[in-house]
RNA sequence: AGGGCUAUAGCUCAGUUGGUUAGAGCGCUACACUGAUAAUGUAGAGGUCGGCAGUUCAAAUCUGCCUAGCCCUACCA
């Protein structure tokens, strides 16, 4: 028996399955089933486990799953390890949010020791809600065996990739991993550099009013600038702008827009009232000089005056200024380079004109374009040198200006860093105030006002952040710049544009990567130097490191080797493989430089992301174990994550990838976008329109829910989620399947009919309608096929839908019905149809079929409901399947081998007759339903106007599926020769554009008013020469639409080419057959009611009505047939039976009992 | 600010190489069908295809500019 449903229940189905997967360990048979040789290799991100999961954790993991189901389905061994991110700085927040302390905290009331075992407690936090929502949603990982990035054997695996790295040189011999420094944003109340994480906090950027300079800075004459020199002696000055003027004393260049148009101003200085040429953006010159002034008299000016005349003398582009040299704004330190290669004007792309003076102040301690810029243009940095050479900047970590700058030596360059008593003291003026003041009084300020503009802060001391040169350890990305867009070209990403715009286009400006992290949970830098810094030594194993200490040990650097295992503990107590390799106790080893001096570790931890990028080899502790297994899975053939992931996870995979072994990461790679509420908000806590997923799933079932999502828009669409979308695929996909299936059941059941794979009627044998919904799924294996094979879920979906809505069951279905109601003929002998009758078991094995086919093609997306239809249309048969080994025998549709394309089930010109015969169903019904008539009613004939032979033929194929469908006696055709025909014609834009050009429209008119002999006389010459505008045109058949009119004197209906006219005469035979077929609607409503079996036979009374008496007459046999009837008698009045209405005229007694 | 995406019916989305009635589902209204019915059919209402300009015989579709929303990146001086 084939299992029959009340009704569908999605979580209960959920249930079912989840337990037997369990119980039979499918996901794991599902895997080793597959052939190691054949791998599909799938890469998990992994999630961080100190959040709760979201909706959109459901959407991202639903896209995963669903290829690795498929390419399993397509007989490919998809490992899918699990893993949990565990570093990084979300953790540190949280931990130090719950322990209620801030960083500096660290080391003194909590020691480093305590503070990363509170990481560690809390990394794993929610673990079990994040397993619990994999098992629920159907995702298929395993969660047995994740990598987990704190773990010592992960460490070491980034540890070698780093050493690799290290040792890697490029062209130049330089090393891909090397210690530099980059302007970050610092905070020197804090004395920490801050993320751009921390900075994009809420309340980080405020409005505060700075006083902003704008300095003049002294043309120096030499050739290049003697075009700006038009009297002797002149004194010509660029104009800059700064909010920042401690940064002044620091500038080295101006950097000016090499296209931007600039002009030379000859005005008065007005602080001093000296004449001076001044040098600006042209398009800057109204925020600075009035128009008005214009035309005041340079004589009457006085120095003082509040209206300065100026003249603009002349304007030029900005690359003509670049290479001038100026005298430097504020000479406390200079150097020999400074004077040979600074001060002089440089071109930047960057530059504006939207504020400011069109030239940029540029000093490139303090700014990171401002280095940038530097640096390409060779302009050299300005500082005091420390002991070991390096040139520092003039403002120290603590926010002071050194003693080199005499007149604000120890200074803070921001008001907020002095205490505050200090700030609120009567006399206490800014820095920026006292260098702006020092500016005016040496005639270097053209103007100086208080200015209000955004600026960063430190999220913990709420004081201004500095932009300031730090110490950093970098990958040196940009030397694999051109080879990362190369191999980049190769992936195929969908959306194509995240890879060539939003990745690709970031790839062309790759920065270096900056590794460097100063905190303390994460992966600990593996280099260690001498305190001169002239010897280092980076680490790529624990087993190097242990060696290196034995040397250290024998130096009297280390007391004892802490990985020995027959050491004893180290000073932290922890020995052996148990040694942590974070710190703090990765900082208490100290190592021995070749020349005998002791090296400490650089006390930086890595970028978190590294450790993700790191993955394809660490989850592996490649290259210490599996090697083998690493080379079969590396690079991924999937993978899928947030397209926010794309400068995060994506390019930490292809920069190692490519960096560390010339290769991708990974072939293809699907970005999904975010999950929005129903209003398209973002969703969050706060707002309080977070889906919760366990809800969400509870209810309506975890494949309701994966197919809403994937069916609703294309996974790197935003999704506007609405549980009012899950409802529909619940109802539409899933009830229509799951009626399909329990109608299969229902009738299978009482016929007792089972699938018998070795005795399949062949195809030939069936009928049209049996081929026909054959090749549509056969189609449709194609079509999924190759949607799931482009990454293209979302087509898959729809064109299942289709298949399964309008081909499967509101055409196959509902045509065939008759086919499983009506009495088998009880044949008997051998072979396919025995027993039922041939077109029965025909229309059994093709429903069968369809649905095995659309559940295995399901599958992908709605794991639970397609093995619970497999299961239940195989359970009756696995036994047999099993002893005879046919493909039925899988215990889990996820066990089985995908459908193949078949092109020999697909019958192109059958699928043309069918869509005829649908048109023509269609256009009859809209006739009967704009005149009133019942489909019960039946009618005696439909016309078909036809305009070629091919048509009639392939109509006559299907005809009587449509005279049953839309209960009409005959269909006859009308062509040409009756005389009858009205045709029309319209243009054929497409073929007919491209000749006639601007002449299509009057040729479109001239062919609208075509008569039935120009169109005729086409169709039989094949050509007709039409003029246009004296132009003479040949117009072949193919340039017409013809259509045919409305038949006067029938009730005519048309939809493109096809047009149908249906004889409306209702004659009494006809209506008593209506009648016959109302009162058997009306019985069978009765015995619905009644809940009676489908075969119990019944004894009818009818009440005596002269309307019923024809039908009763004519049709007594077919009442009693299609009702089970094995009486049907007249009585005078029917007292126990139901009152029905019969139209709305009659209503009739009608009383069903079981006989 | 830069890069990217999106904009089509009340809602969610299709819409091929540009081609003349711009479609589907949901929702709404009316009628029908039904011994698979949380289903289905027919019809109706509902569109300046975000705006403007251009290319073209012809633009939802191609080009440019603009607007709105979102994502990523970013110390614009």
């Amino acid at each position: 028996m084939y299992r029959e449903f009340k009704h569908l229940n999605l979580p209960a189905i959920d249930a079912e399955i989840l337990q037997f997967w369990e119980d039979e360990k499918i996901f794991e048979r599902s895997v080793a089933q597959r052939p190691e040789d054949q791998a599909f290799v799938f890469y998990e991100g992994p999630p961080s486990a100190n959040g709760q999961p979201g909706i959109h954790h459901v959407m991202a993991r639903a896209v995963k799953d669903i290829f690795c189901r498929y390419h399993t389905l397509k007989g490919h061994r998809v490992e899918r390890k699990g893993g949990w991110d565990t570093h990084g700085l979300p953790i540190e927040l949280q931990v130090e949010k719950e322990l209620g302390i801030t960083k500096e905290d660290i080391g003194k009331k909590i020691t480093v020791e305590e503070y990363n075992q509170a990481c560690r407690a809390t990394v794993m936090r929610y673990k079990d809600l994040w397993d619990e929502l994999t098992r629920r949603m159907g995702y298929w990982v395993d969660l047995n065996n994740p990598y987990i990035t704190f773990e010592n054997d992960y460490i070491e695996s980034c540890w070698w990739l780093l050493q690799r790295l290290y040792d890697k040189r490029t062209g130049n011999g330089e090393s891909l991993l090397y210690k530099g420094f980059t302007i970050q944003p610092y905070s020197p109340a804090a004395g920490t550099g801050l993320s751009t994480h921390e900075l994009n906090m809420p309340g980080c950027y405020r409005d505060v009013t700075d006083f902003s300079v704008v300095a003049m800075f002294k043309v120096k004459p030499e050739a290049a600038s003697a075009f700006l020199f038009d009297t002797a002696g002149e004194d010509v000055r660029i104009l800059a702008w700064t909010t920042t003027p401690w940064t002044l004393p620091s500038n080295v260049a101006l950097t000016v827009g090499p296209n931007i148009a600039y002009a030379k101003v000859r005005t008065f200085s007005p602080y001093t009232g000296a004449p001076v040429s001044l040098i600006l953006a042209k398009d800057r010159l109204p925020a600075y000089f009035p128009a008005e002034n214009a035309d005041l008299p340079f004589e009457n000016f006085q120095a003082g005056d509040k209206n300065v005349p100026y003249q603009v003398e002349k304007t030029f582009h900005g690359k003509q200024l670049v290479g001038l040299h100026f005298e430097q704004l504020l000479p406390y330190v200079s150097s020999p380079e400074l004077e040979k290669d600074g001060f002089r004007v440089i071109p930047g792309d960057w530059v504006t004109t939207e504020d400011g003076t069109g030239v940029v102040h540029t000093a490139p301690y303090f700014g990171a374009d401002d280095m940038r810029a530097c640096r390409e243009h060779g302009v050299p940095m300005i500082g005091i040198k420390d002991d070991k050479g390096r040139i520092q900047p003039l403002v120290d970590k603590q926010g002071r200006f050194v003693p080199e700058v005499t007149d604000f030596a120890g200074f803070y360059v921001k008001a907020e860093y002095y205490p505050a008593e200090v700030q609120q003291a009567k006399d206490f003026k800014p820095t920026d105030l006292l260098i702006a003041v020092k500016l005016k009084d040496e005639n270097k300020a053209f103007r100086i006002e208080k200015y209000k503009h955004p600026y960063p802060h430190c999220w913990r001391t709420d004081k201004p952040v500095l932009y300031y040169p730090l110490d950093s350890w970098f990958i040196r990305a940009s030397a694999a710049r051109e080879r990362m867009a190369e191999l980049n070209r190769t992936i195929n990403w969908k959306p194509e544009h995240t890879g060539t715009g939003r990745f690709g286009a970031w790839l062309e400006n790759l920065q270096d990567w900056n590794l460097s992290r100063s905190r303390y949970w994460g992966v600990p830098l593996p280099i260690w130097r001498t305190e001169d810094e002239t010897e280092e030594r980076c680490i790529g194993s624990v087993e190097e490191l242990s060696r290196e200490v034995d040397k250290a040990v024998a130096a009297g650097f280390m007391a004892a080797n802490p990985f020995s295992p027959t050491s004893s503990p180290s000073p932290t107590g922890r020995g052996g493989a148990a040694f942590d390799l974070h710190r703090p106790y990765i900082d208490d080893v100290i190592l021995v430089s070749p020349s005998g001096k002791p090296m400490r570790r650089e006390t930086d931890l890595i970028d978190v992301w590294f450790d993700s990028g790191s993955m394809p080899y660490a989850q592996w502790h490649y290259p210490f174990e599996n090697q083998e297994k690493w080379k079969r899975n590396f690079p991924a053939d999937f993978i899928a994550e947030g397209v926010d992931q794309t400068r995060g996870w994506f390019y930490t995979l292809h920069a190692i990838a490519t960096l560390c072994f010339d290769s991708v990461a990974f072939k293809n790679v699907v970005s999904n976008g975010l999950v929005l509420d129903k209003n398209g908000e973002k969703m969050s806590k706060s707002k309080g329109n977070a889906a919760d997923p366990f809800d969400t799933i509870a209810t309506y079932g975890a494949d309701a829910t994966r197919w809403y999502m994937i069916s609703n828009a294309a996974p790197w669409e935003n999704l506007k989620f609405d549980p009012a979308g899950i409802v529909e695929s619940r109802n539409k996909f899933f009830g229509t399947l799951f009626n399909t299936y329990n109608f299969f059941a229902l009738y299978a059941n009482l016929d007792g009919f089972k699938m018998d794979e070795f005795n399949v009627l062949p195809y030939e044998r069936r009928s049209e309608l049996d081929r026909w919904i054959i090749s549509k799924l056969y189609n449709l294996v194609a079509e999924v096929r190759t949607a799931f094979d482009d990454y293209e879920p979302t087509k898959a979906c729809r064109a299942i839908e289709t298949f399964v809505d309008e081909h499967l069951s509101n055409w196959y279905v509902r045509l065939s019905r008759r086919r499983f109601w009506k009495p088998s003929p009880r044949s008997v002998g051998e072979g396919p149809g025995a027993g039922l009758g041939e077109d029965k078991t025909a229309a059994y094995q093709t429903l069968f079929e369809c649905l095995m086919v659309v559940g295995q093609l399901a599958a992908p997306v709605a794991p639970f409901f397609a093995d619970w239809l497999y299961r239940n249309l195989t359970a009756p048969v696995k036994d047999t399947a099993r002893a005879k080994n046919s493909p039925l025998r899988h215990d889990s549709v996820h066990l089985t081998d995908l459908a193949q394309p078949d092109p020999s089930k697909i019958d192109a010109a059958l699928e043309r007759r069918m869509d005829y015969a649908q048109r023509i169903c269609s256009l009859a019904l809209s006739i009967r339903q704009k005149d009133k008539l019942r489909v019960r009613l039946p009618l005696h004939k439909l016309l078909l106007p036809v305009v070629d032979e091919r048509f009639i033929a392939e109509v006559d194929s299907v005809k009587n599926l449509i005279l049953s469908e839309i209960n009409v006696k005959t269909l006859e055709y009308l062509t040409d020769a009756s005389g009858l025909l009205k045709k029309t014609a319209k243009a054929n834009f497409k073929t007919l554009g491209a000749k006639l050009g601007k002449d299509m429209k009057d040729m479109a008119a001239r062919i609208a008013g075509f008569s039935n002999d120009e169109i005729n006389a086409l169709e039989k010459n094949g050509m007709l020469a039409v003029a246009v505008n004296g132009t003479t045109y040949a117009l072949t058949p193919d340039d017409l639409l013809v259509t045919t009119e409305d038949l006067p004197g029938w009730a005519t209906a048309s939809d493109g080419a096809i047009t149908v006219a249906l004889d409306v005469n209702v004659t009494p035979e006809l209506l008593a057959e209506g009648m016959a077929r109302d009162l058997v609607n009306r019985i069978q409503n009765i015995r619905k009611d009644k809940d009676f079996n489908v075969t119990d036979r019944v004894i009818v009374t009818l009440e005596r009505h002269p309307a019923i008496l024809p039908a009763l007459e004519q049709f007594h046999d077919y009442i009693k047939g299609e009702t089970l009837a094995t009486d049907l008698v007249l009585a005078d009045d029917v007292l126990d039976g139901e009152r029905v209405e019969l139209n709305d005229e009659v209503t009739l007694g009608i009383e069903v009992v079981v006989n």
